[in-house]
DNA sequence: CCGGAGCTGTTAAACGTTTAACGGTAAAAC
DNA sequence: GTTTTACCGTTAAACGTTTAACAGCTCCGG
């Protein structure tokens, strides 16, 4: 296997041109005759050159690769993220190296350590807690990177982008309360990441101060098998809420599969309000209403910010926070009726109604 | 930003040692006294140095990087793949490229292309037509190259790790048969992709020979929400066939947004068998049946057959074909008794039943 | 006490690019 | 007709590693 591969040097050879002439004809940093220009290609097609990045990036030192690291490749808000982060580095000419961290801080230590052996042009990371990897912090100012969702604002001398969890957590619980539950449950993930509290807090500031009471958060981890189990143990020893406000996609689909298993009807039974907005979420009857994190905006952004950097800016750390949205669907019932001409903030109409052009824009849908 | 890295001669000097000493040290090609190796830890720590992969992998030729390539990173079936082998990867020592042709031919040269100049190890690609991109069969038994998925085995000297799709098509077409189905709607994403082919022709054998009538075919594309909408215009034209097979889980969302939205209702009025399993296709009060890829084992044979043909194994090309089992859900409706006693082949039954341990070995789940 | 053998360390030559510095030719300017 | 200028090529020196070749040392057998 693997015959030598063609090098700049056989390339100008059978060109008849110095190996410079054919490192600016790839290049394209100097002019270069069309006629020699001519030869060089198509000895280079004949050859079926392909420039060596090792060897280019160790001489240039420029690099044209980002790193990406996420927490968990399974769950899909991360994989759209990197979806959306591969198209734009395409268009800018770099590639993507992904390393997940499988929510472990030690691995993400050294998954840190072998993308930096890369040299790589920045980092676009979302930390797998809400305390950066040290590896990271040493690195910032020197290397450009992004920190993206699992973050606090303000944390780290780095350019973040998050959403507003905190604003999360109310639009869903204001909209539920609105409805006229009272009952309401928060199904987290991990009570220990920084977004999860403040979507928790969110919610819970709203109840408490529209109800005087405080909603049951419960924690049912990052594994949707797993959190079922949870969540159906949890539902045999409490009696059934009005309402459960998961906080993230997979807590959403552990509640759903719990409710489906002991045959609970949504919303007549208990209503939902899930996390992130996937396609599956409306190929139901009762599609989900759910809070809606703009990713293809986050990652724009996280995009945009490093390039930024890359390109040399030296501004302040900018913490990034988007805004998210109450997709409304039919999967919370209504207790109290309607208060009229009354718009909630952040709110958006939704239901499966074909007619409705709301469907469009899903993470889903290549542009 | 970026203060100048350590390079080996900076850990040398400050450890007072040559830097092939260093080299040793971390590369642990040669032994080195303990007296000296923790000297140049010890620098190589307060120097925070990392070894440049660039310059190893010039020098050396050995890259510990493997490219893959993937049609899109919006479908969970290929994030999935994507995952486990990152897991492998990791395990070994590689480092992982993504790419994503985004269902174009063009791309995908040009993204194959730029894999090619990383030098990388190998290459899993899914390609995007069955057509084996040209610029990958020229490398065939030059670079270690694994062609999953879109393939047809023996089209091309490589290994290749796929499904029986036409066994798929049989088992899913015999199951609604014998559930007294007739009029069966093949829902595929595009005819002119060979494994899409394969399932309808399998499929469409069983219908012929049980039932001696040919069951439609429809191409809904890949984007869940235009096939919504084509399947929902196609409704709307012809009458509700008492079965709908959706051929990949891109159709399978298709097929499920479009019935919702027309208020169709699974199965009393329409049975469904989808494509994948997946966590949001139980979470769900009608579960949905659905033929099952062994995404795990697809991995993880593509990721034996690079790593053995990266330890030179010089063996003609192995097509491996992994089977598919029926998932039995809540989504297929009998029209017919019962036959006694028969079991089908590759039929595993599994309702949402909560004492079941059916639901075990989900994409989702992490083991 | 000499000559391997076995360790452990160093020297120095690549690897395939990029790019500063320089050279040579021809057209433009004077 | 000479000098400038512009343009296009080439030469050669890195970049940070790996690794063959070599060298010094100790230990051991003869």
């Amino acid at each position: 296997m693997s015959r030598k591969r063609a090098t700049l040097k056989e390339v100008a050879e059978r060109a008849g041109v110095s190996i410079a002439t054919v490192s600016n004809v790839f290049s394209g940093r100097k002019p270069v005759n069309d006629d020699l220009r001519i030869k060089v290609e198509r000895a280079a097609k004949e050859l079926s050159y392909q420039v060596d990045r090792a060897a280019s990036q160790l001489k240039s030192g420029r690099a044209r690769v980002v790193g990406v690291l996420v927490p968990d490749l399974d769950d899909t808000f991360f994989t759209s993220l990197i979806s959306r982060i591969e198209v734009m580095a395409l268009k800018d000419g770099y590639d993507v190296i992904v390393a997940s961290s499988r929510d472990d801080r030690h691995l993400e230590e050294s998954r840190l350590q072998t993308l930096l052996g890369w040299r790589p042009s920045g980092i676009i990371a979302v930390p797998c807690s809400d305390t950066v990897p040290a590896i990271l912090a040493r690195e910032v100012g020197h290397l450009p990177m992004v920190l993206v969702d699992r973050v606090m604002p303000g944390s780290v001398a780095a350019d973040t982008v998050t959403i507003d969890n905190f604003e999360a957590g109310e639009i869903a619980a204001r909209y539920l309360v609105e409805m006229g539950h009272s009952d309401i449950v928060l199904a987290a993930s991990h009570l220990d990441i920084a977004p999860i509290r403040e979507r928790v807090r969110g919610a819970t500031s709203v109840v408490e101060r529209m109800l005087g009471r405080t909603p049951a958060a419960i924690g049912l981890g990052s594994n949707a098998e797993r959190g079922a189990e949870l969540f159906t143990h949890w539902l045999e020893r409490h009696p059934l809420p009005s309402a459960v406000f998961a906080l993230t996609n997979v807590t959403t689909l552990a509640v759903l599969t719990a409710l489906a298993r002991q045959r609970i009807d949504i919303p007549e039974q208990v209503s939902i309000i899930g996390f992130d907005d996937y396609t599956w979420m409306s190929a139901r009857k009762t599609a989900l209403t759910a809070i809606r994190q703009p990713v293809d905006e986050i990652a724009r952004v996280a995009w945009e910010r490093l390039q930024a950097r890359i390109a040399g800016d030296a501004a302040d750390p900018y913490p990034s926070i988007l805004n998210t949205s109450l997709q409304v669907r039919d999967s919370t019932r209504r207790l109290v009726p309607s208060p009229v001409g009354e718009r909630l903030k952040g709110v958006e109409e939704q239901g499966v109604d074909p007619a409705g052009d709301a469907v469009k824009d899903r993470p889903n849908s290549i542009h």
